[in-house]
RNA sequence: GGGGUCGUAGUUCAGCCGGUUAGAACGCCUGCCUGUCACGCAGGAGGUCGCGAGUUCGAGUCUCGUCGGCCCCGCCA
């Protein structure tokens, strides 16, 4: 049956329903919403409306209004409807405690039913067993859910903080292009073909860097733009193709001042979202120290198992995986596990599983039992290794030593993982914790092997560490860049970098990278130009704005924090994006398919 | 590009060693029910077991391929 829609007419909502409370009883409310739940009684219909705010009951009496009650018979769940009515204090034991506004309930003297609504293909409700892939189809209804309401309010109010913090603080906040020009380095770049210009490309920025420091040369001192970026990357739980970041630029700053505005800008975040701010300032961390202590360059520092280098224990090994490790260039590094109680012989071969994804070809591990030592490897040590071991190690009887040997890469990336395995499964990691860090002092360039040249760790407009630019030709891979990292619990959230702002400083970077003058000239011509018209000093950074937000709600995947997210294959599933396009329009364009 | 995992009713899942009629709960539909809030009671509808090959007397179940979701490695300045 058809049942009977009514026009929304002069009605206009009173209050929010979840807002309601014992305070407003008496008071005619008219609310408007959603059908949450429908308990019909055959008389008395209890009809859970929910708008963004949350519930509030709903009372049908067919002897109070039998147009109400006709009219409640009829609607099922996700109906839309309004109801106006008195807010009248539930009798004691009708007092539902679990919910907000369970109080009081609205009772109805007229219901207007504004739309219906075909069966919903997931329940629209907080209890998160929808498939992902049905949630993401219908993503509409999956915003529904009071939790994913939640995370877009957060992430609106902390946009909203942000300007107003930015804005107290003296920074413009200017846009900057999004058709824009395709560089080399950095990610692969979504393109967007010119129609006017057949055969020529725009790019979406991968970040708006190089507009940013043209506002620097124009003078505009600070600039920040909460900014949507593009990255034609592979996905992962914390990386979507176009993400958030809060993309900032300051002049005749160096990077004490930056730190010190950024770190007000965190905490005012933080507050927002009510979770607590460590104390100020907040820990700086050499890189050189980060690979060291954890093996990455952003570490979890809200638990220890840190790394032990036994390079210098294992010189000289008769054990031929360390001997040769050593011998090629490599090393040697532990974690210790206090209590190897914990670990089973089952654990350490799923350990030794986990870290072959890093490269890791083995996992040497011991047992230090009070009676000796219980390990596949210890009778290829010989008494000096033990004790070098026992001291670099500081082991005490009970202790599960894990060894990597390998490069200094995979070495570090396998601990690195590791470490982080063993802390959640050893129960080290205390999820309320929230640890700040910087990471500064990062390597200007690395040494790409498969390209076989240098490329920019941050970007290459980074500014090398002052003292370190006479040997910047002479030996590229020692040079300190002017670049830092914000880190929190193991997660990098915000990275930028003092720029180089004389173009005699860029262009030999560039020449360390292997552009040169001509490239240069070619790609970077306006940013030589603009370097040498009177560039200031300046420095900056970006947040990821969803990963602050994902990790202030408490969410686990960055998808949780944005409306309409792309799955790992970058689709939407919603409005089936990518699409095939019409003959016509590639014509237009200058665009044949091969496949 | 690679590894792992999942795919059965609208949804979440069960389905043994391959065995002939594929189940449960919630949702949906019909009827009953005046204080529920996971309302209750009675009845009912609903299935291309992701898709395609193969093995077999017989495949939801085994094999191969393929498509898709998720996690990870590579990649992501």
């Amino acid at each position: 049956m058809a049942e009977a829609l009514s026009a929304l007419g002069e009605w206009e909502r009173s209050d929010y329903a979840g807002t309601l409370r014992s305070e407003d009883a008496g008071r005619v409310v008219t609310v408007m919403g959603w059908v949450h739940g429908r308990r019909d009684h055959g008389g008395v219909i209890f009809i859970d409306l929910r708008d963004r705010s949350g519930l509030v009951q709903i009372v049908l009496d067919p002897e109070r209004s039998a147009l109400a009650h006709a009219a409640g018979a009829g609607v099922r769940l996700e109906f839309v409807i309004a109801v106006r009515g008195t807010i009248v204090p539930r009798s004691p034991e009708t007092v539902n405690p679990d919910l907000a506004t369970g109080a009081i309930e609205v009772v109805g003297d007229e219901v207007r039913i504004l739309n219906s609504a075909r069966p919903s293909p997931f329940p629209v409700d907080d209890a998160i067993d929808a498939a992902e892939a049905v949630r993401l189809r219908y993503r509409y209804l999956d915003l529904r859910r009071p939790r994913m309401f939640r995370n877009l309010w957060l992430r609106h109010r902390l946009a909203a903080r942000t300007r107003g913090y930015l804005d107290a603080h003296g920074f413009v906040e200017v846009e900057t292009p999004v058709l824009t020009r395709s560089t080399p380095e950095g990610a692969r770049d979504y393109l967007v073909p010119s129609r006017v210009n057949p055969g020529t490309f725009f790019a979406l920025p991968q970040s708006p860097q190089l507009f940013k420091q043209m506002l620097m040369v124009a003078g505009v001192d600070r600039y920040y733009q909460i900014a949507r970026c593009f990255r034609d990357e592979d996905l992962r739980a914390d990386r979507q193709p176009e993400f958030t970041q809060i993309d900032l630029e300051m002049s005749f700053l160096g990077r004490p001042a930056i730190f010190r505005l950024m770190e007000g800008l965190v905490a005012e975040l933080f507050a927002e979202a009510d979770v607590a701010m460590p104390p100020l300032p907040l820990p700086v961390l050499g890189y050189a120290e980060a690979m060291a202590r954890f093996g990455c360059d952003r570490p979890d520092t809200r638990f220890g198992l840190e790394l032990v280098d036994c390079a210098p224990v294992f010189a000289g090994s008769g054990f031929k995986v360390f001997a040769d490790a050593l011998a090629k260039g490599g090393t040697i590094k532990a974690i210790v596990a206090p209590d190897g109680s914990q670990l089973s012989r089952k654990d350490l071969d799923d350990l030794t599983e986990f870290v072959a994804i890093y490269g890791a070809k083995g996992l040497a591990w011991i047992r230090v039992n009070p009676d000796g030592w219980q390990s596949p490897i210890v009778k290829f040590l010989s008494d000096d290794e033990r004790a070098r071991l026992t001291a670099a190690a500081g082991l005490v009887p009970g202790n599960v030593v894990m060894l990597v040997a390998d490069t200094p890469r995979i070495v570090h990336d396998a601990l690195a993982a590791l470490r982080l395995r063993l802390g959640a499964k050893l129960g080290m990691i205390d999820e309320r914790k929230k640890h700040l860090v910087w990471v500064t002092d990062f390597p200007l360039f690395e040494y790409d092997e498969e390209h076989r040249r240098h490329v920019a760790v941050h970007h290459p407009f980074t500014a090398p560490v002052e003292e370190d630019l006479d040997t910047l030709e002479r030996d590229p891979l020692a040079v300190r860049a002017q670049a830092y990292d914000l880190v929190l619990n193991g997660t990098e959230i915000g990275g930028g970098s003092v720029r180089i702002h004389q173009p005699t400083v860029q262009a030999r970077v560039f020449g360390v990278l292997g552009i040169g003058a001509e490239e240069a000239q070619d790609k970077f011509g306006f940013l030589l130009e603009a370097l040498a018209s009177g560039a200031p000093p300046h420095g900056g950074l970006a947040f990821g704005f969803d990963r602050l937000v994902m990790l202030l709600a408490g969410e686990e995947s960055i998808r949780e924090v944005i409306a309409f997210p792309k799955t790992q294959k970058a689709m939407d599933l919603m409005t089936e994006a990518p699409s095939t396009v019409d003959a016509r329009q590639l014509r237009e364009l200058g665009i044949k398919l091969d496949r």
